[in-house]
DNA sequence: TTGCAAACATGAGGATTAATCATATTTTGG
DNA sequence: CCAAAATATGATTAATCCTCATGTTTGCAA
């Protein structure tokens, strides 16, 4: 893929006004992500003031808008990092599923994985926990559903050459998505209920690629 | 039940600075909420402003927050005339299921009469596609959730009366919530995508009620 | 080195819009 | 008929995102 445009860095804002290209100001923006990530796990991003971002940055406000076309970004740029590390384990757990019994095995992993993830990292609950507000969000929670959904597809097209590869693609599309919308729904309610959802989400997704 | 507060009917608005008592309010307030449902039908929830409310429907802006607290009081309450809606289908749909035969064609049909009534109704796309902003909104989805999640338990505890209430009643809120889920999934993509999704998650789901 | 263009830095202030509140008016129950 | 509750009103306040005009630094070619 020859891309004319700047190659974009997984990492890199998602939306910017400008790359940073410079030492100097790659490093301010790392310091603004820093500071919009403390934020947001300190009072949610819906609280989160740009004023205050660029004051924990300790840089003005302009220069926040300098990288950032709104405040959006920001967070857009920090869920990608995070669907990027969930992309990056699922690629690993599903890297050497050999058959069926294996493909169990490591999903089930991985969605317990996810589960403990989202409970440990407050900044990723906030942003997947419900605002999505932003059209952007969502677009990239829709992308990113697509890419885990292939990976899925691919493993079960290996596992299954001779069924339908359209079917096998939109089903494994829509387990990854509904699982997303799981753990939205799990760290929505108590540890106990939480856990007894992801538990009901992964029999129902068992059965179902038993079913292939 | 005896509330000794005003008991609050269906489509009354969710939560109200006042109730309205007098003929005269009650018919304001339904123009309020007329003149929401069209501007967000328009625009959508996020570029509706509350000022455009009041002028729409002919009130001044003072008014509209004699009756809603806030904005998202406003989107809240046309929320869950829809859900309301929803759960009378639904209660009509499950009514007179008598075996697993009946189950799985009354719970198609729903899913398709479902996405059909997001495809049709705007302010229900908007409010349900993401603009999950709103602290309030999330809630009520998740109550409505766990109604509709009461009514499927109900119907598979009747059927399965020897198996482990407690995982049926897990697994039929999982099921009702990941439909809402497959919903706005649905509808954030084509029409032909969409209904693929749709069929995908009826599949799944008639699969797990099967096995159960 | 020098000089220029591009990148970067700055923060006061503009613009939008949700929500308030003091005051005036209408309705209701006794 | 009157007092209290409910309702009506809209200029104003408050909060916050984002802009923009201006100044500074950096990279690089000559």
């Amino acid at each position: 893929m020859s891309q004319t445009v700047q190659s974009k860095a997984v990492g890199a804002p998602a939306a910017v006004r400008r790359q940073p290209t410079q030492q100097r100001s790659r490093e301010r923006v790392e310091r603004m992500l820093g500071a919009a990530s403390a934020l947001i796990a300190e009072k949610g991003s819906d609280a989160m003031k740009m004023s205050e971002v660029a004051e924990r940055a300790g840089v003005p406000i302009g220069s926040l808008y300098q990288f950032f076309p709104d405040k959006g970004a920001i967070i857009v740029t920090l869920a990608e990092r995070y669907n990027a590390l969930g992309r990056e384990c699922i690629r690993e757990g599903l890297a050497d599923v050999k058959d069926m019994a294996g493909l169990e095995r490591a999903f089930a992993g991985l969605v317990d994985t996810y589960y403990e993830l989202f409970l440990a990292e407050p900044v990723m609950r906030d942003i997947w926990s419900g605002t999505q507000a932003d059209k952007a969000l969502r677009d990239s929670e829709l992308a990113d559903s697509r890419i885990i959904g292939g990976m899925l597809a691919d493993v079960l097209m290996r596992l299954h050459p001779e069924d339908d590869r359209e079917e096998i693609a939109t089903t494994a599309f829509v387990i990854m998505s509904l699982g997303e919308a799981t753990m939205r729904l799990a760290i929505s309610v108590g540890r106990a209920e939480g856990q007894a959802i992801v538990n009901a989400y992964k029999r129902m997704v068992l059965r179902e690629m038993l079913a292939i």
